[in-house]
RNA sequence: GUGAUUGUAGCUCAGUUGGUUAGAGCGCCAGGUUGUGGCCCUGGAGGCCGGGGGUUCGAGUCCCCUCAUUCACCCCA
């Protein structure tokens, strides 16, 4: 056993994998400026007041899931970030963005730290990628932050997500609707688990969420949330319905979809993967109208967005099969030295392929030349260029193709540019 | 925080009712080919059997503790 192994809940990314990340980073960013957002990076902790104000307190993250310290005994407590639309909507007030312009769409990748026991498909340390729409959550406001969630989802390949969607209607629909459920538990409160026991006074809503089979039944027979919501709200909602369905985007209305975060209201959304197991949301996110009054703004900025988890989607892609076509990020040409007094006009070539935009590889350890072929072989490069005597001596050299084993003698002017041609057919990797 | 699971070579795993120097496949390195890879053949390196304690003449194997892993609950991405 390794002295020292990777923080619990915590893993490394090996080059082959990280592709993996690059591919879909790309992917992400391409579409999020497709539709109009921009990135932003926020720092990875803030005042852990920010997260209990702004996620709520009487959340699983605020209560038990938060990584804080205090820096300065002195000093404010500090918390590594849990989730980012606190922090987004953080930095929008303190700049006073929305007095620039009304409107602002902002997406970003991220890491976030939760202090949670980990499962499949949970770490301590994730990353999400995710868009804030500030400054309106208008119906379509609401469909195009999912439109671009599902596009981004659809660009990659994935299929058999499942996309599920319910209102939780306005401050005032919640209150009734509240008052409603305590209604209907309070009698059955012997038969509540604990932690439902405890819901029932502080928040309700959150009973329908739970897992617990014993309850599924009394569950199944609370009051629907939907039959609390006004009218408008229900409009509101409908319209978000109806753009989906303009776009062929599929949903499935669930009342009883209520979601953790305290900052909810409106349209909620989750997508599920069936192929994750028992973590298997991919991604979520709703309507956040009242944060930023919650975060001391002395107006509401309407507010809108979405969060995937990067491992859970790169999970699915992976179960799909969806790496499969990835391009390799392989060398072009294996620069291979005869003997050991020649390695350093070697180096020399090697540095003026690269300089010439070739990918270019070359033994630093000073193998022999058979242990110089087995590598180039192994890292699949395509060309190996020989360096021995006779090059040096003739200025020609051999020049071999290790897919098709045809080897010919060339000029260093004419490797170079039979090379080049070569690069530009298969450009660099960013 | 709760429950269960698994810790033997770099990786995936064997290891019989406790019994001598702990094995295989893959990978790695070298040689077969002193200017040429993949396939094949041969050889080699690499293990305090997660750690500590106990039972026993004897423990990878049995018992206890501990650490770690994985999965699930809670909850979430």
């Amino acid at each position: 056993m390794p002295q020292y192994q990777a923080v619990k809940g915590t893993r490394d990314i090996f080059p082959e994998e990280a592709a993996q990340w690059k591919y879909v980073e790309r992917v992400v960013h391409t579409f999020a400026s497709l539709y109009g957002f921009s990135e932003i990076r926020t720092p990875v902790f803030e005042y852990t007041e920010l997260f209990q104000r702004g996620i709520g307190s009487t959340t699983d993250i605020v209560g038990k899931e938060m990584f804080s310290f205090q820096p300065d005994p002195k000093g404010r407590s500090l918390t590594l970030r849990p989730e980012m639309t606190a922090g987004v909507m953080r930095a929008a007030l303190q700049k006073n963005l929305l007095s620039s312009a009304p409107v602002h769409k902002l997406y970003y990748i991220g890491e976030l730290f939760r202090k949670e026991r980990p499962q499949a498909g949970r770490q301590r340390q994730f990353s999400q990628f995710g868009a804030e729409l500030l400054g309106v959550s208008s119906p379509a406001a609401v469909a195009e932050v999912i439109t671009l969630m599902m596009e981004i989802f659809d660009s990659l390949g994935l299929h058999g997500l499942k996309l599920r969607i319910n209102s939780l209607g306005d401050t005032e629909d919640r209150l009734r609707y509240r008052e409603a459920l305590q209604l209907y538990f309070t009698p059955f409160h012997d038969i509540l688990d604990e932690a439902s026991k405890e819901r029932l006074e502080k928040n309700p809503l959150r009973i329908l969420d739970s897992k617990n089979p014993a309850l599924q039944e009394l569950i199944a027979g609370a009051p629907r949330l939907y039959d609390y919501l006004n009218d408008s709200s229900v409009q509101d909602f409908e319209k978000v319905l109806f753009y989906l369905a303009e776009r062929n985007i599929a949903y499935d209305i669930d009342y009883r979809l209520v979601r953790g975060l305290d900052y909810y209201c409106n349209t909620a959304f989750e997508v599920t993967s069936s192929e994750l197991g028992a973590q298997d949301a991919i991604g979520g996110g709703g309507r956040y109208d009242g944060l930023s009054r919650e975060l001391g703004s002395s107006v509401e900025v309407p507010a809108v967005g979405f969060a995937v988890g990067m491992e859970r989607l790169l999970m699915t892609m992976e179960k799909q099969g969806l790496f499969a076509l990835l391009d390799s990020d392989n060398p072009l040409v294996y620069v291979v030295v005869q003997q050991q007094d020649l390695v350093d006009h070697g180096l020399q070539i090697a540095w003026r392929l690269r300089r010439a935009g070739i990918k270019t590889e070359i033994d630093l350890a000073a193998r022999s030349m058979k242990a110089q072929m087995r590598e180039a072989n192994r890292i699949s490069a395509s060309y190996a260029l020989f360096i021995g005597t006779m090059e040096c001596t003739t200025g020609l050299y051999a020049l071999k193709n290790l897919v098709t084993s045809e080897q010919t003698t060339l000029s260093l002017e004419a490797v170079l540019e039979l090379l080049r041609e070569q690069a530009e057919k298969e450009p660099l990797k960013s």
